[in-house]
DNA sequence: TTATCGAGCGAACGACCGCTAGGCTAACTT
DNA sequence: AAGTTAGCCTAGCGGTCGTTCGCTCGATAA
C-alpha cells in the first residue's frame, strides 16, 4: 500500500473562458449556431470533452464552468449525449463541408484536387483542434442511432478522397496499389494535428498545410 | 423533448474472454508477465479502456468480466490507475522496443531505415491494436507523475524517427523542410491504423507495413 | 500441528452520477 | 393589468463510483 495520497479524480475545474476570443481563434465553427448559456454549454463540453473525455466530464463540471447550477443545464439541453452529440455533428458537416468547397473550387486534375482536399482536412484540424479530437475519440460514447448519423457524413468524407486517387490512378497522375489504404494514410496523419496544435505555436496552418499537401501528392506518385 | 426512451449509459457488459488466443492474436506482448486472475484483469481492462475509454469503464465492470468480485479486484491492484498505468508503460516500451531493434537490425542507409522504422511502428498497431489505442487515446486519465514517465519514452521512440531524418537530409537522400512535421505525419498513420485494423481483416499486416514503409520514404523523397 | 499467506468474499463508506420536480423572478405580449 | 415564457434556482431522487474493511478458506511452510 503506497497511495497514501491519492490523486484526486478530477483534478481541476475546467476554465471558464474569456467573453469571447476574436473569430480568429474561435472554438467551433460559424455553423455552431447557439448564442447565450447554451453556446457556452458547448463550449465548455467541447474543451471538456477534448481535455478529458466525454465520461471524464460530469454536468456539474459544465454548470460550473458556465456558472450555473446543474437543473439549468436541462433548460438548454434535454441529455449529456446531446451536448456530444450536437458537437460530433458541427464537427463532422464542418469538416464535410470544407473537402466539398475544396473540391469545388479546384482544376479537375487529381494532383490538384488532392492538394486542395488535404489543405481543407489540415485547415479543419489546424483551426477546430479539440473539436477534431472529440469527434475522432468520442464516438464510442454515442449511441448507436446517433453514432451511425455521424458515420454517414465520415463515410461521405472519405469517399471524396477516395473518389480522386481513384481518378487519379485511371488517368495515370498516381501510382497506388491499394487506394483506400492510402486514404487512410493521409487522413490518419491529418487527423492527428490536432493532438498537437497550437494556434500559438511556431508553425501556422499554412505551414502545416503546404507541407501535407506536398506529402499526400508524393505519396501517391 | 423527444428523449423518450434514453439510452443506457453502458449497454452491454465486457464480454469475457476464451481461456487465451493463440501467442499469434495475443491481447499483450510477451514482455506482460502477469498471469492468472491480474492477466485477466489487465486483460479485461484493455478490451474495456480501448472501446469505452478509462472512464468509460469501471472497476465493477472489469471485476464482472473476470467474473470476481469487485472488492477482489483489490487483491491484485492498488487502483484503478495503476491498470491503466501498465498498459501504457507495456505498451510504449514494446513500442519504443520495437524501434530500436528495427534500427540494429538495419543498414545505414536512412531509406532503409526509415522503412525499417516504419514497418515496426505498424506492427506495433497491427499487432496490439488495442494497445495502440488506449496508449494514444488515455493519456489525459494518467495523473502528472505517471504521464510524464510514460511521455518520456514516447519522446525517444520520436527522436529514432527524428534522427533518421535529419541524417537522411544530411547525407543528400531525403528533402524535407520540416523534419519534425514529417516525423509527425508518419506517425500520425501509422497509429491511426489501431483504429480500423482487424486481424481476421482482407488487410495483413504485410500488406500495411510494405504500403506505409513505401509512403513515409516517398513523402521524405 | 500450527502459522502464514494469497485469493476470494459480503457489506458498506462517502462522494459523485445524470436527471427531475417544482418554485421564483423578470421581461415580453396582449 | 393579466398572462406567458425563459431562465434560473433549491432540493433531492435512485443509482453508480472507487475504495476499504473484516472475514473465510485452502494451500504451503515450519
Amino acid at each position: 500500500m503506497e497511495g497514501i495520497d491519492r490523486p484526486a479524480l478530477r483534478p481541476e475545474p475546467i476554465e471558464s473562458l474569456p467573453p469571447r476570443a476574436a473569430a480568429k481563434g474561435a472554438l467551433l465553427p460559424l455553423r455552431a449556431e447557439a448564442t447565450g448559456t447554451l453556446r457556452r454549454l458547448q463550449e465548455a463540453a467541447l474543451i471538456g470533452f477534448g481535455e478529458r473525455g466525454y465520461h471524464g466530464v460530469s454536468i456539474r463540471d459544465l454548470a460550473a464552468a458556465v456558472g450555473v447550477r446543474v437543473s439549468s443545464v436541462y433548460a438548454h439541453v434535454n441529455a449529456k449525449e446531446d451536448l456530444l452529440l450536437e458537437l460530433m455533428v458541427i464537427g463532422h458537416d464542418e469538416h464535410n463541408e470544407l473537402l466539398r468547397h475544396a473540391l469545388l473550387a479546384s482544376l479537375p486534375d487529381p494532383p490538384a484536387q488532392m492538394d486542395a482536399l488535404v489543405r481543407a482536412h489540415v485547415r479543419m484540424h489546424t483551426s477546430y483542434p479539440l473539436l477534431g479530437r472529440v469527434c475522432n475519440k468520442e464516438l464510442h460514447a454515442l449511441s448507436d442511432g446517433n453514432k451511425e448519423r455521424v458515420m454517414s457524413t465520415r463515410l461521405q468524407s472519405e469517399r471524396m478522397f477516395l473518389d480522386v486517387v481513384n481518378r487519379g490512378i485511371e488517368s495515370g497522375q498516381f501510382r497506388c496499389a491499394d487506394p483506400w489504404l492510402a486514404v487512410a494514410a493521409i487522413g490518419g496523419m491529418g487527423v492527428r494535428i490536432s493532438e498537437w496544435f497550437d494556434p500559438e505555436g511556431e508553425r501556422s496552418y499554412d505551414e502545416v498545410a503546404n507541407v501535407y499537401a506536398a506529402f499526400a501528392v508524393k505519396l501517391l506518385a
